[in-house]
DNA sequence: CAAACCTTGACACGGTCGTGGTAATGTTGT
DNA sequence: ACAACATTACCACGACCGTGTCAAGGTTTG
């Protein structure tokens, strides 16, 4: 058969097989099936949970906010509403502080910091 | 002056003065300030907090969510690696269920009415 | 058939979100 | 000057996120 177990899926790729569990949950990597409901997990699904990780190290951006990007994709009704508001920010300029959720997303990462 | 208060602006947006400040943390909306420190929300920031008040309300949206949103907008490599990552999905129709994130979402919903 | 896998479901736990409150202190309006 | 507002800084609380673990049961393989 052409496809790993979960586990050895979790071995070539770090995530805890929990957390494979978790991610099918969530939407974002949905392996196949054997027919006694076994996951598979083939060269693909390996490759999208690797770089899946890759992406949520890089910069700081967690599993939902991923999904949410997903639900954005494919809503093109929220999408252009979101953005429709969030484009009226941007004709007061002077009100606009470009960096505001960077303050609020690190206030996070420091709590997180001075806890160790 | 032209502005009112955060009471004031409480009682036209329907948003408790408490969210207001939140909601400034956040970044989503940023009042002006008096000399003496004070909020000052114009016109504009009126506005802005009520289409808020709607979009949350149409859609099944979080703040934190346009809180992202906002941070995909002003962050062009986060959109490019968000983006690529999603789009190498959609190269596998088989294996992708559009409304995953839709039942996802509703797990949510579903026990939050159960739970009245 | 027994060991070593897999499945779903549940409990647990620290951390965050959204929200309300309170306390201590400063500002404004009459 | 005094009441009625404002500010920030905290505590609390339920729900959700990410994660581990464990139980009860089905499957695969030597």
């Amino acid at each position: 058969m052409d496809g790993l177990t979960i586990h050895e899926a979790s071995e070539t790729t770090g995530w805890s097989a929990r957390m494979l569990r978790y991610i099918e949950q969530s939407g974002l990597v949905t392996p196949g099936r054997t027919g006694s409901g076994y996951r598979i997990y083939g060269a693909a699904e390996l490759q999208r949970l690797r770089t899946l990780k890759e992406l949520l190290g890089r910069f700081d951006v967690a599993l939902s906010d991923v999904a949410f990007s997903a639900r954005l994709d494919s809503d093109a009704a929220l999408r252009a509403a979101i953005h429709e508001w969030l484009s009226a920010t941007a004709e007061r300029p002077d009100e606009v502080q470009p960096d505001d959720w960077l303050r609020f997303e690190q206030a996070k990462h420091e709590r997180l910091l001075q806890a160790a």
